[in-house]
DNA sequence: CTCATTTGACCCAA
DNA sequence: TTGGGTCAAATGAG
C-alpha cells in the first residue's frame, strides 16, 4: 500500500528512540527550569504557569510513553511466556495480595513491584490534581528532609484503577512538590468531575473540607500539615479548577485513550459522593 | 458504623 | 545489606 506518510521503519524508529527521548528530556529539563522561574516570580502569571505545566506534562507523558513502549517491546514476549508468574507482578500486587492475605495475614509487604508502569514526574506547588487519591503509605527518604507520601487512586477497588502517585516536598523549595505519577487512570474519576465541578461551586474553604474525602488530603502528615494544606489549596484553587482539569484532560487524550478501559467503567459516573 | 489516615512491619530490588 | 514501596492493624473523623 502506498502511504502518504513516510513512517520510519520499525528498526529506524527503535534506533532513533534513544535520541528522541534524549531530545525530549532536554526539553523537559528546560520546561522544569522555566517552571521554577515562573513560580519563583513574585507575581507569576497564571497563564504562564498553566502553560508551563502543560508543556512539562506533555514532555513527561511523551517520554514515559516512549520509554514504556520500549520496555513493552522487550518484555512482552517474556510476559507471554511466563504469564502465570508474571500476572502476579504485572497485574499489580493487589489481587495476589488479597488471596495471599487470606492464607497468611502475616505476609504483609508480600508483593511484586510494578516495573513497567508508565511514570511521569511533575514539579508543582499544588498536590491535588482533581483526581481522588487515597493515601496508603508514607516513608522517610534517606537524605531527604521531607517524607514521601504514597497515594493510589480511590477507584482502585471499585474500578480497578491502578494509578499511583508519590508526593514529596522538594528539598530547596518547600513550597514545591515533586509529584510522580505511576500508571494511568483507568477510572472515570477524572471525567466525572470528582473535584472540578464541585470546586467551581465551592468556596476555597468548603472545598478544603469536602476535598478531604476525595482528593489527597494528607501527604504532609508530619509537616505543619493543615496550615500548609490550606496555603496550598487556597493558592491553587483558581488554577486547579480549570487549569488542572484541562491539563488532565489533555493527558488523558495522549495516554489513556489507548486502552479500552471505558468498557468496564461504563458510561455512568461513579462518584462515591453522589452514590 | 463506615471509611480514610497513620504507622510499624515486611518484602523486593539494587 | 539497605532503602524504598506496600500492606494492614490501629486509630481517628464524620
Amino acid at each position: 500500500m502506498d502511504t502518504l506518510y513516510p513512517w520510519p521503519e520499525p528498526e529506524t524508529l527503535s534506533s532513533n528512540k534513544k535520541g528522541v527521548i534524549q531530545q525530549l528530556a532536554e526539553g523537559q529539563q528546560c520546561a522544569t527550569e522555566l517552571q521554577v522561574i515562573v513560580l519563583q516570580n513574585n507575581k507569576p502569571s497564571q497563564q504562564a504557569e498553566e502553560l508551563v505545566q502543560k508543556i512539562l506534562w506533555s514532555f513527561n507523558q511523551t517520554i514515559s510513553m516512549l520509554a514504556e513502549a520500549g520496555h513493552h517491546d522487550e518484555v512482552i514476549s517474556q510476559n507471554q511466556a511466563t504469564c502465570n508468574d508474571d500476572c502476579k507482578s504485572q497485574d499489580s500486587s493487589e489481587s495476589s495480595k488479597r488471596s495471599l492475605s487470606a492464607f497468611a495475614k502475616d505476609k504483609r509487604g508480600c508483593y511484586k513491584r510494578k516495573r513497567f508502569a508508565q511514570t511521569s514526574t511533575v514539579v508543582s506547588d499544588k498536590i491535588e490534581d482533581g483526581h481522588a487519591w487515597r493515601k496508603y503509605g508514607q516513608k522517610n527518604i534517606l537524605n531527604s528532609k521531607h517524607p514521601r507520601s504514597y497515594f493510589r487512586c480511590s477507584h482502585k477497588h471499585d474500578q480497578g484503577c491502578s494509578a499511583i502517585k508519590q508526593v514529596q516536598r522538594m528539598e530547596d523549595d518547600t513550597q514545591m512538590y515533586h509529584i510522580t505519577y505511576i500508571g494511568t487512570h483507568t477510572c472515570r474519576g477524572q471525567y466525572s468531575s470528582m473535584a472540578t465541578p464541585r470546586i467551581d461551586r465551592l468556596s476555597p474553604i468548603s472545598k478544603l473540607e469536602s476535598e478531604e474525602q476525595t482528593t489527597t488530603p494528607s501527604d504532609v502528615t508530619d509537616l505543619d500539615s493543615m496550615t500548609m494544606w490550606t496555603d496550598v489549596m487556597m493558592g491553587g484553587v483558581g488554577f486547579e479548577a480549570d487549569a488542572v482539569s484541562n491539563m488532565y484532560s489533555c493527558t488523558e487524550i495522549t495516554c489513556l485513550d489507548l486502552e479500552p478501559v471505558e468498557l468496564e467503567n461504563g458510561l455512568q459516573f461513579d462518584d462515591p459522593d453522589f452514590a
